[in-house]
DNA sequence: TACAGTCGGGG
DNA sequence: GTGTACGACTGTA
């Protein structure tokens, strides 16, 4: 039978499923396979394009990894494999680093399942030989071998029993406009945020229907959710909070009442929990709650999803079709492990071998490696104050821009210890076969630019406006992290020297940018790694800027983008010292009335949503103004909109959510030497029986006397008679102060509750 | 004034 | 199933 469909997802069935014959170590059962069993393969699922069936196929899909080192070492466990159901052959692969060939040990196991436990083992028998391919997920085993992805539309030939014979993928994922997959979707969420009330009901939606059920009594709760789940049969599970508390929640009470929840849709496996985990990246702690994993049907939790609220479920399924991993584990992945998986389906497909990852242990980096310590990207003082005519030009994609036209890979960098701009001759470099990661990145920055040109094609009330937004959001992503992970001492395909050729192609971009604009007659204001904010007298229009674009892509062979004309932009001062400017602390309205800010307290996380709204509304009444001198006419109004905050405060009319500071734990309540406000905040919770891991987010209120805070978590509601109103006064000030400085505003006074704001001290 | 702790930033 | 380094800023002693 053949028939057409869109593939939802490729899997082995988990470990234990059939535990007999799945422990190899003690007594070797001679294996020789059963035809038709699914766990010799992997199971696909498969959307039947002619009925709309769901259908679990399966397919043989042998996993094959090497090792390699000294000749006798690689006899004897050659010796140690036999008594396991493998086949061995010696072959000759490339290594990455290498031009020489490297003699290797293949070792390929029939079935996928018992591949991972079999490569811990070996590991630990012979820790000193390397590996390579050993700890790959088997959707990128299986895109290597037949150009899959989710959602790729595939032809199969199956047999009655279910195998796949042949498979053929129609489509690619690099395609700008895939046909829509009717997927159907429910979703299933707590009338409350479980961690701070106890819910009473959950909500059930689908595209037609709405259930509110009631959590108590179960039963009915376990029979009702059954019912829909088997009546509507989803393919995705929406959830809010159902990692960490709803599905837990709901399998329990399954369990515990003997009522079967089909959650799962292929019932010969049960949900598995991913354990939750603390971790470090991005210079901060990161806490990962723990997950739930569903097989034939995806859980995605909308909070527990990193990025979702950037991108949705277009933006996920856009990174599952170009990196190839499966739906449910990029939704909760970093983009860092997205674009570490394209780069090793590229190795896989290349025939180029993946270097094991293994865990290693953090050290303490060398005084040499101190010394090298990578410049970073160019960044300048801006010129303090208010300006007009202004145009900010950023490159595009810049570092990723750069490994691609410079074809900067960690196999093609000159092993030289201090690379600059001048260490590398262009044509040389690009001259060599294009290395690795650019070959991987480049279809990205195409589909981006893509996207991009699209979306500005769309008028604004277009209905896929938003997905294509979320699509170039989620390609984004893959392109930033691109460059991290090149010196990141842990990815597979890193290397320090390429990581700072990148940053010292990227300052010597950004200089020749600069002499660009100075020979042209522009006034260059200030400059940021991939960032240009440059003036001319009366220049308003995009064409006053064309000719710079232009002479600058001549000069730096990058793409570079007008991100706007400023009607006004002001650059703050630091506010330690007013004489000394900080290199992003800046705001300013665009020609089309739209703001631009960075730096200011709108944009931190902890401030309070109301000193936000507050500060929004007072930057909102400066983008009505059409020009720069009508700036000073908004002062008025500006100082009502205070008068009115500060009254609203005084008066107790600030909802007390509003008032919020929300702030990370950086490590364990014990391990704080001076406790934070938010370690103190957390530590009511720990007292109240809510332990926060490093990474969660403490939500509190700033508040009178000892211990000058108090956790929003707990189970009874803050007396709002203790709110500290003269510290959210402070920091409402200080916020306005930011939005008012560059009007000449240099102090704001406070009489009996009203306040006016000062001109130049007056 | 020193230091410990927190956040940014890419669109 | 993982980015890093660093500077600005605030709160506290």
């Amino acid at each position: 039978m053949k028939f057409t469909g869109w593939l939802l997802d490729v899997y082995a069935l988990p470990e234990g499923y059939n535990p007999d014959e799945l422990e190899a170590s003690s007594s070797p059962p001679p294996y020789k396979g059963k035809p038709g069993d699914p766990q010799d393969g992997a199971a696909l699922w498969l959307l039947d394009e002619r009925d709309g069936s769901r259908r679990r196929l399966w397919q043989a899909l042998p996993v094959t990894f090497h090792a390699a080192g000294p000749a006798p070492r690689l006899r004897l466990l050659w010796r140690y494999l036999q008594r396991f159901p493998v086949s061995l052959s010696r072959s000759e692969r490339h290594e990455l680093f290498s031009d020489q060939p490297l003699t290797v040990l293949t070792i390929q196991v029939a079935r996928p399942a018992a591949q991972p436990a079999l490569f811990r083992q070996v590991s630990q028998a012979f820790p000193d030989l390397t590996y390579f391919d050993a700890d790959l997920p088997l959707s990128l085993r299986h895109a290597a071998c037949y150009g899959t992805f989710p959602l790729a539309r595939c032809r199969v030939e199956v047999d009655e029993k279910g195998q796949v014979h042949a498979l053929e993928v129609l489509n690619s994922p690099w395609e700008l406009d895939p046909a829509a997959v009717p997927l159907r979707v429910l979703s299933l969420e707590p009338d409350v945020d479980p961690f701070h009330a106890a819910p009473s009901h959950v909500l059930v939606r689908t595209k037609d229907a709405c259930y509110r059920l009631s959590l108590q009594p179960v039963r009915p709760l376990l029979v009702n959710l059954r019912a829909i789940l088997l009546r509507h049969d989803p393919d995705l599970l929406l959830t809010a909070w159902g990692d960490t508390w709803l599905l837990p929640h709901l399998l329990e009470l399954s369990e515990r009442h003997n009522l079967p929840l089909p959650l799962n849709r292929d019932t010969d496996c049960s949900p598995v929990y991913h354990q939750e985990r603390t971790y470090f990246a991005y210079g901060q702690v990161i806490y990962r709650g723990q997950q739930v994993h569903l097989f034939g049907r995806w859980h995605v939790d909308g909070h527990n999803a990193v990025l979702y609220h950037d991108y949705g479920m277009e933006g996920i399924f856009e990174l599952a079709r170009v990196t190839s991993l499966p739906v449910q584990a990029v939704a909760r992945l970093s983009p860092g492990s997205g674009i570490s998986a394209m780069q090793m389906l590229t190795a896989l497909r290349e025939g180029v071998l993946v270097p094991w990852h293994k865990q290693q242990a953090e050290r303490p980096k060398t005084a040499q490696e101190l010394l090298r310590a990578d410049q970073g990207g160019l960044v300048y003082q801006p010129v303090i104050g208010l300006h007009r005519d202004v145009a900010e030009i950023d490159f595009v994609s810049m570092y990723p821009s750069i490994m691609a036209r410079f074809n900067i890979s960690p196999e093609t960098v000159k092993n030289s210890p201090h690379p600059k701009f001048g260490d590398f001759v262009p044509s040389a470099q690009q001259e060599m076969e294009q290395g690795l990661v650019p070959r991987t990145l480049q279809p990205l920055l195409e589909k981006r630019i893509a996207l991009k040109l699209h979306l500005a094609e769309l008028p604004a009330w277009h209905p896929r406006r938003s997905a294509y937004k979320a699509r170039a959001s989620a390609h984004k992503w893959l392109l930033v992290t691109c460059f991290g992970y090149l010196g990141y001492k842990n990815a597979r395909f890193g290397r320090i020297e390429a990581h700072e050729a990148v940053t010292a192609y990227g300052r010597e971009t950004l200089l020749r940018a600069k002499e660009a604009a100075e020979d042209l007659g522009y006034n260059v204001l200030h400059l940021y790694v991939d960032g240009m904010w440059v003036q001319k007298q009366k220049a308003k229009r995009v064409a006053d800027f064309q000719p710079l674009l232009d002479e600058i892509v001549t000069r730096t062979r990058l793409p570079v983008a007008l991100d706007g004309i400023y009607r006004w932009v002001a650059f703050l001062p630091s506010r330690m010292d007013a004489r000394v400017p900080v290199p992003n602390r800046y705001f300013g309205v665009f020609q089309d009335g739209s703001l631009k800010m960075r730096g200011i307290e709108s944009r931190r996380q902890d401030t309070p949503p109301w000193i936000v709204q507050v500060q929004l509304a007072m930057l909102d009444c400066l983008a009505q103004a059409t020009s720069i001198d009508e700036l000073p006419d908004c002062l008025p109004a500006l100082g009502r909109l205070l008068r009115k905050a500060c009254a609203d405060l005084r008066l107790g009319r600030v909802p007390l959510a509003g008032l919020l500071v929300s702030q990370k734990l950086s490590r364990e309540l014990n391990e704080y030497s001076v406790p934070s406000p938010a370690a103190r905040a957390a530590a009511q919770l720990e007292a109240a029986g809510k332990h926060l891991r490093p990474g969660q987010c403490v939500h509190f209120l700033c508040t009178i006397g000892e211990p000058g805070v108090r956790a929003w978590d707990l189970p009874d509601p803050p007396n709002p008679a203790t709110i500290d109103r003269d510290y959210y006064r402070r920091l409402l000030l200080r916020a306005a102060s930011s939005v008012v400085e560059p009007l000449g505003v240099k102090s704001i006074e406070l009489e009996d509750g009203s306040s006016y704001l000062c001109r130049n001290g007056k």
